[in-house]
DNA sequence: TTGTAGGCGTTATCAT
DNA sequence: ATGATAACGCCTACAA
C-alpha cells in the first residue's frame, strides 16, 4: 500500500498561475526561440519560486530518452573501480547525463536482473563492468534493444580495454630482469578474459627467455582479498617454491603477502609479488606494493563517449585498447640466490 | 543530436497482434482478477515471445510511482558503504524497489545536484549516507517533497545511526586498560557529525579515568588514507609524543600506521593505533588493525525499512541508533614503559 | 469478462 | 508569439 505522495507542481500549474498556455511555459521553460524574452523571463521566475522540476518520466515519454544512463558495477567496495566510474560521470554530465549505479555482485543473474531493471526504467544506454556474461551480449542486445558498451571484454565490438597482456607482460619482465626464473601466476576465475589475457602475456615473457612454462606454477584465485591464502598453500607446498609471484590483482597480491607473512616468508627478500591494478591502497600497504596501472578513468571516459556515439546512432565504432604501466616500489627484489 | 532509439514494444502492440483492447493486456499482465484465467495466459505468452517489457516511467506517469529508490553515496571505492549498499539493496528488491546508486563525492554542491537529479527523475524516495548538508535536510523537505532518510546524521528525524559514542568509548577503554594515557586523536572534519560524537566519547572515558584533555592531542585529518600523515606530524613534534592514537576511521588509521613505519616508529611496540568502520582490508594489514565494528549491513537494511515507511505515509517514526563493538587485533599493545 | 475514454506531465505539430 | 490538439505508454473508472 503505497502512499501517493503529494503530486509535484507541474507545467499546467504554472500555466494557470500565469494565465498562459501550458505549451507556452514549456517553450519559455526550454529556451525556445520564437517567444517573446518577456513571457520567458517570467515564466522562468514562477517556476522558480513555485518550485517547479520538470519531470524526466513525463519528458522521456514523448523524447524517448531519459537522459540516464546505467553503469552496472560489481561491488561498490570495488576501489578498482572508483575512477572508472569518475571518468564515466565525467563524460556523462558534460552531456547532459545522468549515470546511476547498479551492483551486480558479480552474478549472472544479478547482472541479468540489473540490465533488465535498466531497460525497465529506459535508460538511454547501458555501460558494464566486470561482465559475467561476456559473449551473451551480442544475443542479449535483440532482448534489450538499447545500447551497450562493455569494459573489459575485447571480444564485443562496443567495447573499452585496458591491454592486459601488455600489463602482464612489463611486470612480468621485471621479475625476470631482478633474476627471477620460478615465477608464479595466480589468476582469478571470475574473470574470464582479463585473466586469459593476463596468463598469455605472463607466459610470453617466459617463452621468450626460454623459462619452460610450469603449469604448477599456475594456480587460480577468486580476486578477493579473501581468496589469496588458498591458491598459495598449493604454491608453497611445491617441492621447488616460486621466488616471485604476480598476481591477478592487487586484492590477491595484498592476501598473498598477508599469508607469506603469517607463514615467515619475508617480502620481498625472500618471494617477490607484484599486483594488477594500480589501487590507492597499494601504496600504503607494507612494503608498498609493485603492480600494474590501469588508465582506469581513461577507461570510463572512453566507454561513455562510445556509448553517446551509439546513443546517436553512429556505427563507426571499434573497440579501444588502452595502454597499462608497471609502478614499481617495494615488494620486488633481486632473487635470492 | 540523440537518436530515438528503435521504439520498444508496448502494450497496444500485443492487443493488436492478440486482437484485444490495450486494457484488457494492461489487466492481464498484471493479474487483475476479473479477467478470464485463459486470456491472461495467452497474453502472457505473447508479451514474453514479443519481448514485452513494461515502461516504468509511462507506468510511473499514473501510479506516481516509480519503484525506484536513489541512494546517495559518496565514492564507490569507500568501502565502508558497501556493506550497507548490500543491506539497503536487501530490503528494496524484496519490497520490489529498484537501487540506484550516484555518488556525491562529499562536496555540498555534488550532493544537491544528486538530489535534484533523483528528483527529476521522480524517484519513490531517497537515501542519503556520508551527507555535507547535514543540516538543511529540514529546510530542502519542501524543495524535494519525498521521502529522505540520512544514514549518520542523528540530529535528522528520519535517521538511523551507529552508537559512534558507544564505539569510541569502547575503543578508549580499551587503551587505558593497556596502561595508556596520553592518548591522541585524529578526527574528521568531513565529517562533522560523526567526528564529534567520537570524540565526546574520547573524552568521556579519559575525564572518567580523571586524565586531563589535552587540546594538543586532538587533531583534525581528512578520513582520507593520504589525509593522516600531516595531522600525525603535529603529533610527532610535541615535546611529548602520545603512546595511542585512537583515529576517526580505518583508513586514516592505516594512513597513519603508514607514516609511522617511516618515521622510524614501530606499532604497536612503540604506538598503538586504533582505527573506526572494521573494513575488510584492515584484518589483512599488516600488523592486523584493531577497530571498531559498525553494524553496516543493518544500518542500510534499517534505513530501508524506515524510507518505506514513509512511501506509505506512515509517520511513526523514530530516528535509530545501533551499537557498534571492539575488534581488538594487532595494532594495540600495553604502553611502552 | 472485456472495451471505451480519460488522464498522468510533457513536447511537438498544427493553427492563429 | 501564443494557443489548441494530439501523442508518448500505461492504468482505471465507467460502460457494456
Amino acid at each position: 500500500m503505497r502512499r501517493k505522495s503529494a503530486r509535484s507542481i507541474s507545467i499546467k500549474d504554472i500555466a494557470r498561475a500565469a494565465g498562459v498556455s501550458p505549451s507556452t511555459v514549456s517553450r519559455a521553460l526550454n529556451n525556445h526561440p520564437r517567444i517573446s524574452p518577456e513571457t520567458t523571463q517570467r515564466i522562468a521566475k514562477m517556476a522558480q519560486d513555485m518550485g517547479y522540476s520538470p519531470s524526466v518520466p513525463a519528458r522521456s515519454l514523448v523524447t524517448q530518452d531519459t537522459a540516464t544512463i546505467g553503469l552496472t558495477i560489481t561491488h561498490v567496495s570495488d576501489t578498482f573501480l572508483a575512477k572508472v566510474v569518475q571518468g564515466v560521470e565525467a563524460e556523462a554530465h558534460k552531456n547532459g547525463y545522468a549515470v546511476f549505479l547498479s551492483s551486480s555482485y558479480r552474478d549472472r543473474e544479478g547482472e541479468m536482473e540489473v540490465i533488465r531493471s535498466f531497460y525497465e526504467r529506459r535508460v538511454s544506454g547501458i555501460i558494464v563492468s566486470g561482465s559475467q556474461i561476456d559473449n551473451d551480449y551480442l544475443e542479449l542486445q535483440t532482448r534489450f534493444p538499447l545500447p551497450i558498451v562493455l569494459i573489459n571484454c575485447p571480444i564485443y565490438p562496443y567495447s573499452v580495454t585496458s591491454d592486459n597482456q601488455g600489463g602482464a607482460r612489463k611486470a612480468v619482465e621485471h621479475l625476470f630482469q631482478l633474476g627471477h626464473c620460478r615465477i608464479a601466476y595466480i589468476g582469478n576465475r571470475k574473470s574470464h578474459l582479463s585473466n586469459l589475457n593476463r596468463m598469455n602475456g605472463y607466459k610470453a615473457v617466459l617463452q621468450e627467455h626460454d623459462i619452460p612454462v610450469d603449469p604448477q606454477l599456475i594456480v587460480d584465485g577468486n580476486g578477493e582479498l579473501a581468496g589469496a591464502a588458498e591458491p598459495l598453500r598449493h604454491l608453497m607446498a611445491l617441492p621447488q617454491r616460486p621466488t616471485a609471484i604476480f598476481c591477478f590483482n592487487d586484492l590477491t597480491a595484498i592476501g598473498v603477502i598477508h599469508a607469506l607473512k603469517e607463514a615467515g616468508v619475508q617480502v620481498p627478500q625472500d618471494c617477490s609479488v607484484v599486483g594488477f591494478d594500480n589501487l590507492e591502497m597499494g601504496a600504503y600497504y607494507s612494503p608498498p606494493l609493485t603492480t600494474v596501472q590501469q588508465p582506469r578513468f581513461e577507461l570510463g571516459q572512453h566507454a561513455m563517449r562510445m556509448l553517446l556515439k551509439l546513443c546517436q546512432g553512429r556505427d563507426d565504432i571499434e573497440p579501444e585498447i588502452l595502454q597499462t604501466d608497471l609502478v614499481v616500489r617495494k615488494t620486488t627484489a633481486p632473487a635470492p640466490a
